[in-house]
DNA sequence: GGCTACATGTAACAAGTTACATGATTTT
DNA sequence: AAAATCATGTAACTTGTTACATGTAGCC
């Protein structure tokens, strides 16, 4: 992982639409980003400390009874800028590890039935996802007026449904192939 | 990244296939697993050693000429059995990370302009994915008649090409979008 | 009365990448 | 003659997860 971490961009992303706290920029990413990106508060919260030091944010502390003080966030000209930079530069490829089709893989030196059995998983999986993907459509269509940036957030929502669709279209054909396998 | 390695089982399955040298692991990996899986030396050499001390695969050593020793690794019967275990547990979700949908998404709160670089580049990776797969699809029916995996090869190739097709169409999707945001 | 959401954080730990080190052999 | 492939490995470093710590407020 000498890899330069993401989250410094997600961070800086998320307070480019507004000011927030961190626990407001987990819980946007998690409702529009979920398909793609998440980020752990054992990451977000340090990271907005350095973020403050190094002038890409501001920072303001809301004192609140009986609660830990609230701590807005505001980007500054700098961190548009870093921002800017890192949007202009190619991403980088994101390294793959789907653990689900490791296990398809290697399961074709065991048993026809384990393999169904991996088969099954991932589809079930997938329907859930979609399932999911149901309940935010339902969100985005009645916020839709509100939020100017449900747009983005719908396209997103599409990158999600059409990833499962495919991962739906290939369990068709292995499940196709397995059958065969069997007889 | 408390989270339990998978270094152990990628090895594993692919030992469970034939013994092997730790650069043959990686290499076969590449070929076979490229568009669900990765693992570098810095994860396999070590993790080998491991295996060998609990007794998951035994080493035999070929001593070379002006060379490094060869290590041929075997999977055990204990091998065999943490394998199979493995195999018959649900699938960890992978967490997503994805880069360049992450630029997408932001760009939405910069120019029209941005964004369609970011749709453009991601449709040139995925065609350039596309070609390489052409090419691994010729490899694999010239070789499909000796290699009993090749059928597993062959479907996770197919993973590879659908996954492709897929974002292929998210990105014709999103670039209506855009266009009819410009106007 | 219990669960979920709100809100902040830290510490311990493990995982994984990259650069380095070495050098023969084969292909272009 | 240069580049790629074969073959082994280690060390330094960073990233990221999880569990813990703390407590209120609102909902069912």
């Amino acid at each position: 992982m000498a890899r330069e971490s993401k989250t410094k961009y997600a961070i800086l992303g998320m307070l480019n639409i507004g000011p927030k706290c961190g626990y407001d920029i987990k819980k946007e990413l998690e409702r529009s980003a979920m398909f793609f990106w998440n980020e752990s508060y054992g990451q977000i919260y340090p990271m907005l400390k350095k973020m403050v030091t190094s002038e890409l944010t501001t920072i303001e502390v809301i004192a609140r009874e009986d609660q830990p003080d609230m701590k807005i966030y505001t980007i500054t000209n700098k961190g548009i800028a870093e921002l800017e930079r890192w949007l202009k530069l190619p991403a980088d490829p994101h390294p793959v590890r789907n653990e689900a089709m490791l296990k398809f893989y290697f399961g074709a030196n065991t048993t026809p039935a384990m393999t169904q059995t991996h088969i099954a998983r991932m589809r079930d999986r997938v329907d859930t996802q979609l399932l999911e993907m149901q309940n935010q459509r339902d969100r985005i269509d009645s916020e839709m007026a509100e939020d100017p940036n449900a747009l983005f957030w719908q396209l997103s929502l599409r990158y999600g449904e059409i990833m499962s669709e495919a991962m739906k279209t290939w369990c068709d054909e292995a499940e196709e192939f397995v059958d065969e396998l069997k007889g």
